[in-house]
DNA sequence: CTTGACCCTGTACCCGGGTACAGGGTTTAG
DNA sequence: CTAAACCCTGTACCCGGGTACAGGGTCAAG
């Protein structure tokens, strides 16, 4: 496959192909005499790997760690599945947080909304203290 | 309160500060003869607030909005009710995508981690394609 | 009344994650 | 054989969210 089959597939600009390359992401790959790179089919699969695991939160440094893990040696699914766990609890706590937002918001804009005037809105009160825990 | 203090209380940089306020997310607080900020202890909330949505997934557009939405008139509320709970569903969505990623990974660790060389580790495989019904 | 800690402005820089453009070579369908 | 469509390299630029630095003014404790 050449480049711009593969981004199309992948649903990437070809300019992300070359920057994930540059950046480690993805193993150069062969080249026909003219210099254009020959990807296999696989590497579709990757780069959609790529954009998922950046779409649930993991930085490009990240994902170039995991995808060397799972290409490394056997320690490697270990590590590439604890790497994710700790990106789960992450998520989960921010979900947490987020929740705990969406509860105060809930709370506290009735109160906001029928004074429309009343500077003493306590909605920014309300959410500017960490909720329980919350390490903010 | 002088710019420091708030920053500290708040625990941003002065900086950050001067960035909000060019932004627009705080607005221009009253100075003294001598050109010194003099903040309401009231910021370092607002400052909070931001740093907390922040860390939730907002971006500072967001938030800008939400902080005008709050202080605006009676439509506000409902407004900045209806902007955080689009973003919970967002963050909902993210979470069952990274769980279900979770869940390949912990199918397909131990696959990938015995057979230390072998290429066709479904690791990668697994993870590429959408799971069902996200729109990825 | 000095000295160190603080504040001001402006401009420039940093990182992450790309995207665009110039200037050229290649492939392939008609 | 030619023209459109593609590919190559290199460099430069974009946005978001800050952070740093230079060159100066101010405030307060001793």
């Amino acid at each position: 496959m050449k480049t711009g089959q593969v981004a199309a597939d992948a649903g990437v600009n070809v300019q992300t192909l070359r920057y994930y390359e540059r950046r480690g992401l993805l193993r150069e790959p062969p080249r026909r005499h003219s210099g254009y790179r020959t990807y296999s089919t696989e590497t579709v699969a990757v780069v959609r790997f790529i954009k998922r695991a950046q779409a649930v939160g993991f930085t490009l440094c990240e994902i170039e760690t995991m995808l060397h893990l799972a290409g490394g040696g056997p320690t490697g699914g270990q590590a590439v599945k604890k790497l994710a766990q700790e990106k789960l609890r992450d998520l989960e706590s921010r979900m947490e947080s987020l929740r705990a937002m969406d509860d105060s918001l809930l709370k506290l804009v009735d109160t906001c909304d029928r004074p429309a005037r009343d500077r003493d809105c306590p909605l920014i009160k309300g959410l500017s203290s960490a909720p329980n825990g919350t390490g903010i």
